[in-house]
DNA sequence: GCCCAAATGCAATATTATAACATTTTATTT
DNA sequence: AAATAAAATGTTATAATATTGCATTTGGGC
């Protein structure tokens, strides 16, 4: 389990519990005033998104579903349940790497900035405008309308940073 | 071949041979004062890449060394090559497309922002500061140290702009 | 020529994602 | 409650992207 640590460092500094309680509340109270259904399967995936703050692959939930629920679902079942989330936008999609992360603020569609650490893996959301202003202002000397800005930043968070300079 | 109306977008506005030629010449260039190899399969690759502005995938590229060269290569040889081009910064990769697209300046070491357009899905490489200024602000108020950027932006480019409005 | 390292060939397989169609569940109407 | 339609899920197969491991070839330096 090479995640353990990388996990503690994130449990350090917050009540993840908190975190996953306050997801889950969420998506149940925003689907309730959409009118779609937050059915088990999709619960179940979105809290295995956010058992912790580092994307996770479709397959990779796959095995989590398996090990709960005894009978292990189909890719499809996964991916569905995926696109669901990623419509409602419950979840984000990281493309580098090919996996999955909550999103911190469903309520307002929006495509999140990601600075991702290296070391711990974990994912951090960014919501800032200086970034997306920065990008519309380069289109537009382009005479490019941006759709979809997509930022995936990797590099090395601060408690990465610390429990480096401590070793 | 859908794409060679969007090729012609591209065509109008600059002589592509030049382009290409120009790309490839660099890249022997650098290759040489480096003291790697350009070899065969690397130059078929890169001109592969450099064929349009618009980014290729490496089963893409594997087909077309296989109808010039009567004999089949594997996966690996184009990956590899693709390795070598990335390692000098011949090209880039989009992750968000699994693509490829060739860089216009090899000779320093950099990750590029990508103009993606959704029409005629020409990549734009900018180096523009602006961007990379507001993500290291960004980042530094969480105490996060950039390494690798990745921003890939998919909006509507000039010319797909322009077009759209005279139908 | 001999040797070494780099590059390539090649077969198999891993990983991520989707297509196509069957079945079940849920909501709605009758 | 029965009939129906729509949505969700199950199931099988397969597509698309990427890597591993090992064999063979190539090109310089000795």
């Amino acid at each position: 389990m090479q995640n353990l640590s990388s996990m503690h460092n994130i449990a350090e500094h917050h009540n993840h519990q908190r975190c996953i309680d306050d997801a889950m509340t969420r998506a149940r109270e925003l689907c309730h005033s959409r009118q779609v259904k937050f059915t088990r399967i999709r619960e179940q995936v979105l809290a295995c998104v956010w058992a912790n703050h580092q994307p996770v692959g479709a397959y990779t939930i796959l095995e989590e579903l398996a090990k709960d629920s005894s009978r292990r679902p189909a890719p499809p079942t996964v991916y569905r349940a995926l696109d669901f989330l990623l419509d409602n936008g419950l979840v984000h999609r990281i493309t580098s790497l090919n996996a999955f992360v909550g999103c911190k603020d469903p309520s307002h569609r929006h495509q999140g900035h990601f600075l991702i650490c290296r070391q711990c893996r974990n994912a951090t959301e960014l919501d800032t405008d200086i970034i997306n202003t920065a990008i519309n202002t380069a289109a537009k000397q382009h005479g490019f309308s941006v759709e979809v800005p997509c930022v995936e930043v990797v590099g090395c968070c601060a408690h990465c940073k610390e429990n480096r300079d401590n070793d």
